[in-house]
DNA sequence: ATATAATTGTGAACTAAGTCACGACTTATT
DNA sequence: AATAAGTCGTGACTTAGTTCACAATTATAT
């Protein structure tokens, strides 16, 4: 833990994306690929692609590009992709029920064990293997999780946050149109789909229109 | 339609949070608010609020603060909350059917007119009152609807984007975790949901804790 | 009236992130 | 062996975003 503590933020947020593309190149049996390879797939500038992995020092070799292989094991790593990170889902309604049926396993090594609401309908049933309990059971229930995803009505947000990080919950990933408040130790991401889509509409009407003239970037291979 | 256009990104993406956060004071009858009360409703520094509101000239007065009424008629304006933004939606599984049982107009005044599956049992059902059409009915069906959410398997991605495009559209919110390729005039947003909730996990493991002494709160982005 | 407290708006400083451009090295070609 | 082409890693630079800190202004208390 905290070996690499200089890694910036924006690198960071970045890694589970190479990660992925990484994966998919080694499943197509890639042996080599380029900095300007990976940019046309995941669409980041290839000289940043480049800064970002040398903050963990030379993983490719001049001249030659980057080995999938060894790339793919040393990302497996540094995001812990041994280990499965369990975490548990609050509130079973439409967003967190479409998350159940979500397979994170797959590329993240992410497992949602468990997840509670309130409503006594929901209680008792599983959802794609996964058991539903009573929030109250939260207490008994929870084990060691350190990680939650929060999908409630967002009057309830605040409440339930402080509830989690009583019983020991670290990262709360915060679906809830409220803007919760935690101890500094806490991490907490937001993700407002309704800001997300605001936003989208605001860039489309008021940030408009580079010309369509220059070409496109090449998919990639 | 374009005044402004020097608003930084960064402020942009913050002005349907603030608008939200606005809107819920006007609502519990406020008169006045000051960019330190909105730093602690919204998490953002207070500054940096000051600073954003300047992007539109001078909204607030010096030892008083904003004017929650004038605020929120501005921002109303600003965000183009006056017309109702008609989207559509691609592919209505898991994800897309949350989507579709969600009330975007009441805080937003975004509507999803229609919805496209190419799943015959879906084609031909509404779901919450949104119509869910064949996606061969693309072209007839989508008029000028200009924004467009991508909930379809990623393998999809790439045509359904130019497909899209080829159509009209102008903006994409793209769940899917391929990173698809546009002409630069159009413009996509991606949500990667598995990369959002790796991420989280990687700062828990690798970003540890500050401690006492030192005052500032954990980056909640 | 006057003093005190609150609060904006912003120049300046700072911090973070992104990009350019090139030397060093690898591989492929002739 | 020599040359050409490809590519990394990184110092220097550029751009974007945040925060400090304070003069100016307004409101409130005495
Ligand atoms: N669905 C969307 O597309 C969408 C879009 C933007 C924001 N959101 C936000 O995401 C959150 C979830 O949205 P949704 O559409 O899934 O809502 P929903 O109403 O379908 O689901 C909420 C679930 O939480 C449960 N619940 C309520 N209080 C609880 C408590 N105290 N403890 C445990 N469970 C509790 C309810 O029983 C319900 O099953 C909301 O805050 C919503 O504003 C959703
Ligand atoms: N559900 C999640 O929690 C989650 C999490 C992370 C990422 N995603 C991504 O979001 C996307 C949607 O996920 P989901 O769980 O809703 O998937 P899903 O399989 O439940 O839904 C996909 C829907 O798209 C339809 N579809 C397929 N091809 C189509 C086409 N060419 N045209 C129109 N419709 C088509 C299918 O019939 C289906 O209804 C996927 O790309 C997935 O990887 C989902």
């Amino acid at each position: 833990m905290m070996e690499q503590n200089k890694i910036p933020q924006a690198t960071a947020k970045r890694l589970p994306l190479y990660y992925r593309f990484i994966n998919n190149l080694n499943h197509q049996g890639k042996k080599r690929v380029s900095s300007k390879e990976l940019s046309d797939a995941v669409k980041v500038d290839s000289a940043t692609i480049r800064r970002d992995f040398s903050y963990f020092g030379a993983l490719g070799k001049k001249g030659y590009g980057y080995n999938v292989e060894y790339l793919l094991e040393f990302f497996r790593k540094t995001l812990d992709q041994d280990e499965t990170t369990e975490v548990a889902l609050i509130g079973v309604g439409n967003l967190g029920t479409a998350f159940l049926h979500y397979n994170f396993m797959k590329n993240n090594n992410i497992a949602i064990k468990m997840a509670f609401d309130s409503n006594p309908e929901k209680v008792g049933t599983m959802v794609s293997d996964v058991p539903v309990y009573h929030i109250e059971e939260l207490e008994d229930r929870l084990g060691d999780i350190k990680v939650a995803i929060l999908t409630i009505p967002g009057s309830e947000a605040q409440p339930m946050a402080d509830h989690l990080v009583n019983r020991g919950v670290e990262g709360i990933l915060n679906f809830t149109p409220a803007r919760i408040t935690v101890p500094k130790h806490i991490r907490v991401h937001h993700i407002d789909l309704a800001v997300e889509l605001q936003a989208l509409v605001y860039f489309l009407k008021h940030y408009p229109l580079i010309t369509e003239d220059e070409e496109e970037e090449v998919p990639m291979d």
